[in-house]
DNA sequence: AATTAGAATGAGAATAGTTCGCATTTGGAC
DNA sequence: GTCCAAATGCGAACTATTCTCATTCTAATT
C-alpha cells in the first residue's frame, strides 16, 4: 500500500487505515473551514463526491478525538463541532450574531488555570474557554 | 395575593407569577444542588411532591435564563445544566470522574478575556470557562 | 365576587443530533 | 490468496429538547 501522510497519521494513532478514515482525514486536512459538525463533514464530503455513512463519520470523529487528531467543542447551541488538531492549543471567540470563530492563545490565562485547578485539589486534564461577543463586522 | 419573595422576583423579571413558575423558582432556591439539568429539576420536584410538566420546566428555565434569574451551562456531555444566579459571576471546575462541580473566580482571567476580545475586534457579551480535571476524592 | 381575554400549562407528537445492532465488507497478518 | 477480527452502512433506537393545541389559569376589569 502507498505510504501516504494520512496512512501514517492513522497508524501512529493506532487506527487501521481504512478507506473511510483516510477520506475523512484527508477531507479535514484539505478543507478551509476549521470548525465543523459531523453533519457538516458528511455533507461537504458528499458534495466532494465522497460518500461515507453519517454513522461512520460520527464513529470516526470520536475515534480521532480519542487519538488526539481532532478536538471536540461544545459551543452554544448544544451540538458538537470538531476541529483538526494542528499547531498549538488555543481557545475560541465566537460571534453570537454570525457564528464566526476566531482563535487565540493567552499564556497568562493558561497558567492561571493550572494554578486554580491545583488550589481546588484537581489535576487538570483539559479546559474549555470560549468568549462570546459581537465581531467587528456585525457591530 | 401574597407578596412573597418569589412572586416579587418573577414580577421584577417581567414574568407572570404563575403557580408552576413559583414552584420552580422556590425549588431552585431551596435545593442544595446548584447545577441541574431540566430533567433533574423535573424529577427532584416530583420527589418533593410538586408535579410540573417537563415541557414547562424547559420553557420556564429558558424564560428564567432570558430574565437573568438562571444561567445555562454546556458542560461536557452535551446537555444543558442550569444554575440559579445568586452572588457574583464565577466559572467552573468539573471532575471528569464523578461530575462534581466547583466554582471559582479569578480576576486576572476575567480581565484578560476582555482584553483579548477587544484585541480581536469583538465586544464581549459573555464567556464560558470550564476547567476539567480529576478531583481530590477521585485521585 | 364574577367575567374575560390573553397568556401559560400539560400531554403527547415531532424534531435534531447522536448512538446502536447487526448483516456485510474490508484490512492486513499469515 | 485465506481468513478473522475489526470496520462499515443502514435503519432502528435513543436522548434531549421543542412544538402543537386543547384546556386551564392569571390578573385586570367590572
Amino acid at each position: 500500500m502507498k505510504d501516504t501522510n494520512e496512512t501514517n497519521g492513522l497508524q501512529k494513532a493506532g487506527l487501521k487505515a481504512t478507506l473511510p478514515r483516510l477520506k475523512i482525514l484527508k477531507f479535514l486536512e484539505s478543507t478551509t473551514v476549521r470548525h465543523l459538525s459531523a453533519e457538516d463533514v458528511y455533507k461537504a464530503m458528499l458534495d466532494g463526491g465522497e460518500e461515507v455513512g453519517l454513522a461512520t463519520i460520527y464513529r470516526v470523529l470520536t475515534q480521532f478525538e480519542s487519538a488526539g487528531l481532532v478536538t471536540r467543542h461544545h459551543f452554544e447551541g448544544g451540538h458538537s463541532v470538531f476541529e483538526l488538531n494542528e499547531g498549538k492549543h488555543h481557545d475560541h471567540i465566537v460571534c453570537v450574531k454570525c457564528g464566526k470563530v476566531e482563535e487565540f492563545y493567552d499564556e497568562t490565562i493558561e497558567e492561571r488555570q493550572h494554578l486554580i485547578a491545583e488550589k481546588n485539589g484537581f489535576s487538570m486534564t483539559d479546559h474549555a474557554l470560549t468568549i462570546y461577543g459581537v465581531c467587528a463586522d456585525c457591530k
